[in-house]
DNA sequence: GGCGAAGTAGGCCCTTAGGGCAACTCGACG
DNA sequence: CGTCGAGTTGCCCTAAGGGCCTACTTCGCC
């Protein structure tokens, strides 16, 4: 099941640490999860939930750019907000240059918090929309044969019927078969449409010379 | 006249600075500017030469951070890498979420340095790659006449020729003659490739109900 | 061996796209 | 007043898009 809120996910080994900034969040309306163990919110890790974690820089187990780069190599885009107790420039700058949020000093001040809390929701949110209609997108190409999809390549192309029936070997009859179909798949009724939603989909526009 | 190669240009008041940064990057092939007051930088200051601002953050004049403010305010795009002696966290952190492509501590590294520079020129490249050519977009864009700019977020919102003149109050053939000289003008010779352009350009499509 | 999906292909018919040519109106500019 | 650019429109033409029906082949699966 997918939870639909924004969580914050605190990632901290002193225990009151956690309580405090839980404490403050939840005040303002946020939820929160804890873990006191970095491997264990690594292994809790579900992208599906819409939040960001705030993670304390120095801890024992595995440390905070370590934690940030774990993120990173497996693919996730959970907006990250550094805590920490005593931090140096070359650290916070490595945080911030693998896309860090913000980079907290402790004690960190209610509005730095919130502040941070609220641009990294936006953060998420914006990801996480276009990560959605990617995936619609995505969904919807899928269905295509291969066929379709060759056509699909030569229309945003801007190639015309003929041409396209000549580059891959058919009559336009048969192109124009194919492109009734990818057209009524994908849900769009003009090529503007299409082009539009190929783009969005990364999808490389067949090239033909001249 | 605008130049053509990447020029790094030396922000820093105390002179022994800027002679031994230059020093290196000479060194190292890359062309340098140095200025040892700010608001001459930023009086100086071309966007049309591409390069990269390397800026002390503590100078008597005007502040490391308030030159990057004052730089980003009029619309440059310049990438900033920040030096100093003595920075701080909260700074450091503040110049990266400003934009900043890096914050190196005195004395710094050469290696540091070229590979911040470095990644400054990429940045910087692409930038200007993405201006120039929404700027010819923009050019082309600027010698539709009405009619035919009207015509135009129609036919990339995918209506027909029929439903456009409908819309602006004309009949199918007028549209045709609009759209024939405005795919001429903006040199483009598909639906397809028309609708890319004006998505570069930033063109919202007309909107029609249904 | 039958069945369905995918691809191919033909015919028929209608709508759209788009270019050529000619002509007209209107406002601005000199 | 004449000219020019922008906008307009009609007629005529070819080419292209696309719906609908039918039909054949190939391939894999039950």
């Amino acid at each position: 099941m997918r939870e639909a809120g924004f969580t914050t996910f605190l990632v901290d080994d002193d225990p009151a640490v956690l309580k405090a900034i839980t404490r403050l969040l939840n005040a303002a309306g946020y939820k929160t999860k804890s873990f006191s163990s970095p491997r264990e919110f690594l292994s809790a890790h579900d992208p599906s939930i819409p939040g960001c974690a705030i993670i304390d820089l120095v801890m024992s187990e595995l440390d905070g750019l370590h934690l940030q780069q774990a993120l990173i190599e497996r693919g996730s885009e959970r907006p990250i907000i550094f805590l920490t107790g005593k931090g140096d420039v070359s650290t916070s700058v490595r945080a911030m240059k693998a896309g860090a949020v913000d980079f907290l000093m402790k004690p960190v001040k209610r509005e730095a918090l919130f502040s941070a809390v609220l641009r990294a929701a936006k953060v998420d949110a914006l990801s996480r929309q276009k990560r959605d209609e990617s995936k619609s997108i995505g969904d919807r190409l899928a269905t295509l044969t291969h066929r379709e999809r060759e056509v699909l390549e030569y229309v945003i192309a801007g190639r015309l019927n003929k041409q396209i029936a000549a580059s891959i070997g058919t009559v336009e009859k048969t192109v124009k078969v194919h492109r009734g179909r990818m057209m009524a798949k994908l849900g769009v009724r003009s090529v503007a449409d299409l082009v539009r939603l190929a783009d969005k989909a990364g999808i490389t526009p067949a090239y033909v010379s001249g």
